[in-house]
DNA sequence: GACTCGTGGAC
DNA sequence: TGTCCAAGAGT
């Protein structure tokens, strides 16, 4: 999976600086980019064919928002325990809580279990190919419809997500980071440089993401590794600072997360309901404490029962 | 659009 | 040490 079939770009004619290729938008792209991700993509296991569309899928919903070094692990045992989507539809929601462990985000453990539920019993327990029906899928949004789609089965999709975002707005706009929400200009930018052929399209949407991960990253990026340095426009126009609305940063301590991140671990490492009292130890403020735990019975993360004790979700 | 929702590593 | 960031989704 990791070197197939190479695309028909491998000698493109000499152009122009920065796209001025008006038949082929990107063409000056894609193919360093590509060449660049025969040589320099990572062997990670949900790219193996192995992994299936249920792997990707998995994999897909774990990272997101969370760091490849810390999914490993948990993919390997979630995919070891429930290897199809049936297996984890006849689980209880609470047991993929739990053994969702620390990757953060446990609401995203819930979702994954009501799409493989969805998968069991709307489409015969194989993970749909069509971007529709995955969209249609829980916690499944237009990025991860599309990635599962292409990676998976190789559809031709513009696979926006925070790095290619990012590769996009150095190489193309030539500023430092893109803005704070995706905009409609970035969506266009994204299917105006989707190779035409399916196949060289699924191509490059690894190969465009992969370059964002490993060398035009968020901080330090490595631009002497880079295999479009030479047509980068933020580079090209001396890597100016980004200037504009401060990109919002996320405050944790002290706030209702924390709070609700303490309770669901008590949860978890329990294997039996708890009492009121044990939950009350996590935290001093009682009333953010009750907030918390209230959010997440809401959520459906945890299960009151009538005798005040607690549990994760068995239904 | 703005806001919420976890966790831990890097600098 | 505190700030920033990580393959987003849902409301």
């Amino acid at each position: 999976m990791t070197a197939p079939t190479k695309p028909p770009h491998s000698s493109s004619p000499a152009r122009g600086p920065v796209g001025v290729d008006a038949e082929a938008p990107g063409a000056d792209l894609h193919a360093p980019v590509i060449h660049w991700f025969d040589d320099h993509a990572r062997d990670l296991p949900w790219r193996r064919p192995e992994a299936g569309a249920w792997g990707v899928m998995v994999s897909e919903f774990m990272l997101q928002q969370t760091p490849v070094s810390r999914v490993l692990p948990v993919y390997e045992q979630w995919l070891a325990r429930w290897p199809r989507p049936a297996d984890l539809a006849a689980e209880a929601p609470g047991e993929a809580v739990r053994a969702w462990g620390r990757l953060g985000y446990p609401r995203r453990a819930l979702r994954l279990h009501g799409a493989a539920v969805a998968i069991t019993e709307r489409h015969g327990g194989d993970v749909p190919s069509d971007h529709a029906q995955l969209l249609a899928l829980p916690g499944i949004g237009e990025y991860t419809a599309a990635a599962v789609a292409s990676f998976a089965y190789g559809r031709r999709h513009a696979v926006l997500d925070t790095n290619v975002r990012r590769v996009f707005a150095r190489a193309v706009r030539g500023v430092q980071y893109p803005p704070n929400a995706t905009t409609a200009a970035e969506r266009k930018l994204a299917r105006a440089l989707l190779p035409e052929d399916e196949a060289t399209a699924a191509r490059w949407a690894a190969a465009s993401m992969e370059l964002g991960a490993l060398v035009c990253t968020a901080r330090n990026e490595t631009c002497v590794r880079c295999p479009i340095a030479a047509q980068c426009a933020w580079r090209l126009a001396g890597k100016p600072e980004h200037d504009g609305p401060p990109r919002r940063g996320q405050t944790y301590a002290g706030t209702d997360r924390q709070v609700r991140g303490k309770l669901l671990a008590v949860l978890r490492d329990a294997h039996a309901p708890v009492p009121q009292a044990a939950l009350d130890r996590v935290w001093h403020d009682p009333v953010q404490r009750a907030r918390a735990l209230d959010g997440l019975v809401a959520d459906g993360l945890v299960e009151p029962l009538p005798n005040g004790l607690y549990r994760l979700p068995l239904t």
